[in-house]
DNA sequence: TGACAACATGAGTGGCAACTCATAATTTGG
DNA sequence: CCAAATTATGAGTTGCCACTCATGTTGTCA
């Protein structure tokens, strides 16, 4: 089923309209309104429901897109080949988390919520990479799991986000959660 | 301003509104209806908001009953003068928070959203006591501090929560934050 | 027991936000 | 440059939910 182009003007809207929801999503929360999204992309709402049909369609496009880059980061960081690359991502992610709501929803949507389970997963498996370079290089140790780190990372997002941690509470927290990890 | 006391019937009803709100917020989380709340509680909506004029004052009222039994529960672990009492403490609450949504929004709470601000506090004291005799008899290390501890309470009950941890992980967890705790 | 105040009831109101659709504006292939 | 198809528009429509109020009920105290 090779779906026809689109059109010039459709792909701009569509651009302009996730940059707009991360926008308004982030500020606001994901209770914003469609309406408010549509007044900052410039585009009426029909626009918005013929490119998504569903609020849901929207917020899983922005965690589509966060879920890229956040992997295409971890990667980059496993190629480098640090061994305490792991522990640099996971406070860089919980950093990012304070001042941006959208990836606290990606962290959590292990399950059930808009079916992004299949994005979590390849998240997993650049964290995979990251984990196992720290487990050889003794940065972590041996019997940290992969599930456990995300779940931290989770946590960690969360928590900075819905108690609005300040910067100063948010590093000794992170720091004790890498405490865990450490040897 | 000593108010007038309640008459039975209504001091009934407000400990039934009370439980069932309690039960339904847990349920389906706190965007649930007031009327669910009311049914359930075997009454009708205008009683529901003749006791809480507001959503926010009921679940104000649930938090601070919920505050009130976790800070007794640290006191009189406190009272008991196990060193490792601190970290029964989390892992309970922490489990507690898997099944009941509510104990998340009160750690939370640290902030603006509904003035519980001084019921945190109330927290703060016992979970203090726990945390001081922890430190003095070496079960966690002394320059763990007391916001720390309630910060890593926090995310870990929003991550239990939000993204449904299983037992099995949720315990695994939580012994890495409190490995990260520990000498 | 009676009478008054406190309380309960539940249909109704207002407002907000997701979603639709007839109409108008663009784009594009020929 | 001109159709024909694709896309944009935005004033509705629909549904839900917090909250109100006129009316009926119950507890309390003399």
């Amino acid at each position: 089923m090779p779906e026809p182009p689109l059109r010039a003007d459709a792909r701009r809207n569509r651009a302009r309209i996730l940059a707009a929801a991360a926008e308004v999503f982030d500020k606001h929360g994901t209770s914003a309104s469609t309406e408010e999204v549509a007044r900052c992309a410039g585009v009426a709402v029909g626009t918005v429901f013929r490119h998504f049909p569903t609020k849901a369609d929207l917020l899983a496009a922005i965690m589509k897109e966060l879920q890229g880059r956040l992997a295409t980061q971890a990667e980059t960081l496993a190629a480098g080949g640090d061994p305490t690359a792991l522990l640099t991502f996971f406070a860089e992610v919980v950093e990012r988390a304070a001042s941006a709501r959208t990836v606290v929803h990606l962290l959590a949507a292990g399950g059930t919520d808009v079916g992004v389970d299949r994005q979590v997963a390849g998240l997993g498996e650049a964290l995979d990479a990251l984990l196992a370079r720290a487990r050889e290089a003794g940065t972590v140790r041996a019997e940290v799991q992969l599930d456990e780190v995300i779940a931290l990372l989770t946590a960690a997002c969360h928590g900075a986000l819905a108690a609005g941690w300040a910067p100063d509470l948010r590093h000794r927290t992170v720091a004790r959660l890498l405490d865990g990890l450490r040897p």
